[in-house]
DNA sequence: GACGTTGTTGCAAGAGCTTGCAACACGGAC
DNA sequence: GTCCGTGTTGCAAGCTCTTGCAACAACGTC
């Protein structure tokens, strides 16, 4: 149980750091401690909460450029959700974007294959590559839709 | 030249508001006088700033707040730009979305046709109606990805 | 173990947007 | 023309996130 085993690739970051003549401090090994236990998507200020729940000296700034850092170096990956927050998703192993719904605020993963559709057209009409991690769409889900028909108002 | 054509939307406002039991302000009506001249997409504090060229009392909450009416209404819709920003189109009379190139920061429209793909698709797989007025992709235009790729960095 | 370099931190200020609340004024009623 | 109900406004405070800057401390060197 002590030994760093390959599936933790939260152990890999100091030495990333490291070999980037980056530093190994108090204050990013708290959130990282907060990341690796946050699992899918946390907004910015839910992260600073976390922290200081563990530091309670910890400051926004300090989270918000070490969150910089971690996308620099692919642990996490940012986007902004449908009110315009920031949105961080951990370990992005797989690209993918997000779909929200405006009625009932749930969000889903919006996988590269459902997404391929819309990629595929624009890289081969524009050339234009996307970014699914920065993709967020807008809408209704089914079950909001749904009600939505069968209420009385209409 | 002073009759009210039919090819100018914003006459109707005021009997819009009425019909709703809502007020016709002056405020409202510099907000008005300054969506009426703008074109394409503007961001919510370039509106307060432009509404304060008109009328240097104009503040934030108001211009916001009006601006959420006006969508109800129909006149204008919001998105959220690449940065998570607050972003007005104006006369939205067609639906479109937004490609934005995240090194460049250039911005085009995203049409209901290129969009069909995944519209269609999250429709029939998941029920999700999308609402491509709030949908924007972000990723790299052809110019900056063809740049990065000749750049003699790599 | 002490030193120096330089990446980081914390603070403070600020931008952009939202919200609660009391005062105001639009517009219908008389 | 006056009165009144209620939709709106302006203010102030607050939230989320960013940025500049001086002080601090991690880490390699001696």
């Amino acid at each position: 149980m002590t030994s760093t085993t390959q599936t933790d690739p939260w152990g890999s970051i100091r030495d990333l750091l490291h070999d980037r003549g980056m530093r190994w401090t108090p204050q990013r090994r708290t959130l990282i401690e907060v990341l690796s236990k946050a699992d899918g998507h946390v907004g910015g200020a839910d992260l600073v909460e976390r922290c200081r729940a563990i530091d309670p000296t910890t400051t926004p700034s300090t989270v918000y450029r070490t969150l910089d850092v971690l996308e620099d170096l692919g642990f996490i990956r940012h986007g902004h959700g449908a009110d315009g927050r920031e949105e961080f998703h951990v370990l992005p192993t797989r690209d993918h974007g997000h779909l929200h719904c405006g009625t009932c605020g749930q969000t889903w993963e919006l996988g590269v294959g459902e997404a391929q559709g819309i990629v595929g057209e624009l890289q081969s009409s524009r050339g234009f590559r996307v970014d699914l991690s920065h993709v967020t769409i807008v809408g209704r889900c089914a079950d909001c839709a749904a009600l939505e028909r069968g209420s009385p108002e209409d």
